[in-house]
DNA sequence: CCCCTATTTTTTGCATACAAAATTCATTTG
DNA sequence: CAAATGAATTTTGTATGCAAAAAATAGGGG
């Protein structure tokens, strides 16, 4: 009797590169518009130029980084216009995910998206904002499951992951907090009345509104960082 | 006074290999399934195996391609759920596009999308298929453009190629044709009408349909090549 | 002092070399 | 003869070497 080793299939160092590095593109450990200098990067990692750069490949295809030609990748920068138009997308493909998880999703589904909600409110009421950020990460990933299409989950992954990068600097304001907890009830309410309508345009306007806030903090920051002419 | 001298920056090898590699992947010339010989293509496409190597990690990230850990990679095989699947994320890109067409396109955009669509009907009209189809694309391209948004483009575009392969099967029989012209038609009213209500029902059912045919397309396929146990 | 140019240094892009894994093929054995 | 075993071959994955391009630096002139 033949028995199958499954020798722990380590996973090939192209892909641990492009994990990593993906991590530290999402994390900003590697800012917006840094070079991605290929020998310093190699020795972080601890594997050669050639993964390496097999994983940077895969990074620009992703999105997450911009090949110069003879000039190496570096971080994507995103511009005011060019995050819009990510969140325009976003929006679409977060509304079709609301819409097929009203249609799709299990009991099961539901009542764990519940808990979630109700965890995200407590961690709300307690001002714990990390732990309201991965609670309302982790709903929204939730949704998509339940839309039970592999294909929306791996686009709006990779679509977003452009988008991480700017998360950490969402320090929202009181209001526009609690409107975003609002928003979150309503989609409550129209997965438990499985309204696929209702579903749909919650998430439109509740991915509209988290644009606005992005964009309002990207240009403060960017005022305060850019010395403009204000003696 | 220095002039810039743009001497042809000709395209990166990678960037080449990776061009010509998703040519061929989309128009069928490496079927789904087949294996990428690296040593092979390499000798065909006249680079050596590291920018090949960097273009099949490109064509990996965009879904065109499988990596099979030390084993390489193969041309992606759908299966039905896949291009379901696909489908459904296409029509959400696709409705999104003509919504946001409906709202954005200049009055030019809207003549030349009316100019195309009745350049297709001629083809329609003399059962041109292959110039039918290409008046098609650029129709659905058009419209893409004119909604403005270079991530949803991006998106939709990527999306789009791993369903190319199977165009060429959609030999569509008479009666679904006459349905995809008559929806066309309904575009272009609602479009003329600027309502993108309208142009996302339209959008949206226009694809379902073409899933509809392709999947039917499929499964007869499948039954000619499977040997089945039917004497 | 700034700007332009020439030279050095670094960095990227590609090809090749080598090791490890998978595949193929031949051989043996029941 | 089929199945199993083992060696030869192919193929993949990674590292290294080298040439060309870009960046940094130094030098010289206006």
């Amino acid at each position: 009797m033949t028995v199958e080793i499954f020798a722990i299939p380590r996973a090939a160092l192209h892909e641990q590169a492009a994990h990593r590095l993906r991590h530290m593109l999402v994390e900003n450990r590697i800012p917006p518009g840094a070079k991605l200098n290929e020998r310093e990067l190699s020795q972080v990692l601890n594997v050669s130029r050639t993964p390496l750069r097999e994983a940077i490949k895969m990074l620009a295809a992703e999105g997450l980084v911009e090949l110069l030609p003879n000039r190496g990748a570096i971080a994507v920068e995103l511009t005011e216009a060019d995050v819009r138009n990510t969140f325009e997308v976003m929006a679409g493909l977060e509304a079709q995910s609301g819409e097929l998880a009203a249609m799709r999703m299990t009991d099961a589904e539901l009542q764990e998206i519940k808990a979630l909600h109700y965890d995200m409110l407590a961690a709300y009421t307690r001002h714990d904002l990390p732990t309201y950020y991965r609670l309302n990460a982790s709903i929204h990933s939730a949704i998509n499951a339940a839309a039970k299409n592999p294909v929306l989950t791996a686009t709006y992954q990779q679509v977003n992951a452009r988008l991480q990068a700017l998360r950490f600097r969402s320090n929202q304001d009181g209001e526009k907090w609690q409107a975003a907890v609002k928003e979150h009830g309503q989609m409550i309410s129209a997965l438990e009345a499985r309204d696929p309508v209702a579903m749909r345009a919650v998430l439109m306007s509740h991915l509209i509104n988290k644009r606005d806030v992005v964009i309002e903090q990207l240009r403060t920051a960017a005022s305060n960082t850019t010395p403009n002419v204000q003696a």
